[in-house]
DNA sequence: TATTGTTATACTCTATAACTATA
DNA sequence: TATAGTTATAGAGTATAACAATA
């Protein structure tokens, strides 16, 4: 059945445990992730930074952090990177002297809509042989195991 | 719904991402698998390998790197690691001069048994939310994933 | 006192390349 | 030529601690 002993092994007590296959088929997503946007100049970690501040043109970095699981202090390159890459702009945020609003730049914009459509042709392939029931199963499972933290 | 954006910020394209949710949820999962074998003296890679050779006494190296997905160049340290603290035993491999037979040790034996108690009672407590059924889905999804590598 | 952003740093994980000894 | 194991090393990714400015 399934094929985590890819030699004819005997299946070990791996096989029911769903941390095991978490693992695996998270960092084999990962893998063809980062195939599917080769040469994009972005990653999943910054992609989903992107994400989150084109859905919330002005938030700050520590809520961007806070959204995603990233520490404060992994935060700083992570912007500095999309900044430097002409992504996203950081300003001064109104009200808040020692914060900076976030909102992603025209070419930021563009090139976010690029990788969208790359990430998005990448997971139909990936998923091309689950029904859109069990992707949708799939995510609500997924959900509620990782926003604890 | 899911709670991605815990400040009530606007939900953004990563919540129709299967790989998003993936990492956020392997992550999660790894996170409460080390406080839950804390102490023991094992990580989820080095519990992995055990279990391998567990199911599959005399089986090499090579073969239990192939069947996890881990480079043989890693597995060089992750074994050393087991047999020095009599988990595991190397001997020469009868038949190939060149590979070793890896079994564990009879503490080795107690050793991972006291891993499984304390990992199945991890799974229980994190997915006790989850009915029986939706384990068995999860792990038949994710299983149609990670096992391409 | 708490929070935003920052620096410096260390530790883990994983990947690559080159080597040896056997097959 | 290919495979089993090894070494060395580099690059991600992530974690902690301490600091300045501001709330």
């Amino acid at each position: 059945m399934s094929d985590a002993e890819p030699e004819g092994l005997h299946p070990s007590v791996l096989e029911g445990l769903i941390g095991y296959h978490l693992r695996r088929a998270s960092s084999a997503v990962a893998a063809d992730f980062a195939r599917a946007v080769k040469g994009a100049g972005v990653r999943q970690v910054s992609f989903a930074v992107a994400a989150v501040i084109a859905a919330n043109p002005g938030i700050n970095q520590g809520a961007v952090g806070r959204a995603l699981g990233v520490k404060r202090a992994n935060m700083v390159a992570l912007v500095n990177e999309l900044v430097g890459a002409g992504i996203i702009d950081r300003r001064a945020a109104r009200g808040d002297r020692r914060a900076f609003a976030l909102t992603l730049t025209e070419e930021g914009e563009r090139r976010y809509r690029s990788w969208v459509d790359r990430i998005r042709a990448h997971e139909d392939r990936l998923f091309a042989a689950f029904t859109p029931g069990e992707r949708t199963i799939l995510i609500e499972l997924l959900s509620r195991l990782g926003e604890e933290e």
